[in-house]
DNA sequence: CGGCTCATGTAAAGGTCGTTCACATGAGCT
DNA sequence: AGCTCATGTGAACGACCTTTACATGAGCCG
């Protein structure tokens, strides 16, 4: 079992060359398998071909390793938020509910690093840049929320930016984190989370005063869902979120 | 260091007498204090006064220590749960606000209960009496979404209880998971975690077509009856969840 | 009352981890 | 060529999880 090393060794020399980048790697890897709680440093540093301790000189421990990962996480949040919210094209709900998505899908699609983020017990405020990445990506949503509040439609108060980037944040972290990953997704549910969530977020924006027409995750061509930004007039319409009414 | 062993020994004998309790209980402790990753099966033992094996006579493994607690938590989650919503007294929607009210309670008067339940990867389906438990738990959720669905205003499409039930419980969770416990708590945020989640559920409902007056729990009731309910100490101003519109 | 049995506890040991420390290596600068 | 310092190694420590062989004693049976 010894050749194995020594192979590595022969391959890559006595200096890895990218040590930090690699360890990065091997635990997103693992933590998608097992879980940031069954990863393991050791197993980082086996996978990347070097001894146990050669991971020290390039993080302080492993909970280190672990918001380094989270700090990342929220970058691509951030990232994969922002190209959603398109700085709200075409128009301001439509693109709201495309943050919501992005929200599930990076849940989904990277587990390793939600996980990370939300799930692994490492504090947000472990890291001033961590803190500062998580705000960041909040910070998209609370931006979006601040559009969306400009535009309730006249007669309607009109509800704190902030308030509305927390309900949603929770919604969708909610979701996410009940039905939308690993084990949790076990639950037998009576629709996608993808159409939980926006039929969740559609209802809540009609309790605000939206003028939402029914449109649950439906491709079949409507007129334009809500015209560039002009409040109809029209109250609560037929349908809803969920359907026809029984 | 030795004398403590015999002295424990000395007070209750060979045999422990209770000993699976007393791990539970200790267990229960221990998470409180560090969390489901941070608690070790050899600490529990320890706090028990029993060797680190004594504990394998009683649970298989950690993990299925772990998941005793969480069952036990269901259950205990269920019953309080059940308290609040009180067969919907004395009106179906200030009932259904009390169980969101317990249901963060719950998650900050017990953290070890619910990050055993909800943050220590211990899958749902485990084992077949916790995932009893945990439908169990759901189901009184489900039972007051049941009745509320059924007092849709009429000319109101009326939503599916389950969707409504699951809704319900992302932003509970929601709000619970990032705002309501340990360090998630140190978000900076503009209300409490029970106004922002209160709040969350009326504009909910109120898009669902229900005649939410923009006072939550305040006591002088209008259409609806409200009776005594206990002002609950809410912080909430007059002029709806979110206060004035500006 | 005496003895048997079996649930319950103990000690010891093997394996894995996280972490530290003294030492080895070699890349890059002078 | 030689020096230096970042980077990697191996060994070692203590803690944990889990298994195994053995010890204890509570409760039952005759």
């Amino acid at each position: 079992m010894s050749w194995r090393k020594e192979q590595r060794r022969a391959e890559r020399g006595y200096h890895h060359g990218n040590l930090k980048e690699a360890l990065l790697q091997a635990a997103l890897g693992l933590i998608a398998e097992k879980g940031a709680a069954g990863f393991t440093f050791a197993d980082a540093a086996r996978m990347a071909g070097v001894s146990a301790a050669a991971p020290y000189r390039h993080f302080r421990d492993r909970d280190e390793l672990l918001s380094s990962i989270a700090q990342r996480g929220f970058e691509q949040f951030e990232a994969r938020l922002s190209a959603a919210w398109d700085d709200g094209r075409p128009d301001t709900v439509t693109a709201f509910e495309r943050v919501g998505k992005a929200y599930l899908a990076f849940a989904r699609e990277e587990p390793a690093f939600y996980n990370a983020m939300f799930e692994s017990g490492v504090p947000v405020d472990a890291n001033a840049a961590l803190q500062a990445a998580s705000e960041r990506a909040f910070n998209v949503i609370r931006a979006a929320a601040e559009r969306l509040a400009a535009l309730t439609p006249p007669g309607t108060p009109r509800p704190p930016a902030m308030m509305m980037a927390l309900h949603i944040w929770s919604m969708a972290h909610g979701v996410a984190s009940l039905f939308s990953r690993g084990d949790a997704a076990r639950r037998k549910l009576p629709m996608s989370p993808d159409e939980l969530l926006e039929a969740e977020v559609l209802i809540y924006l009609r309790g605000l005063g939206f003028p939402i027409d029914r449109r649950p995750p439906a491709k079949g061509a409507q007129p334009p869902p809500v015209p560039p930004e002009a409040p109809s007039g029209s109250g609560v319409p037929p349908g809803g979120p969920w359907g026809k009414p029984k």
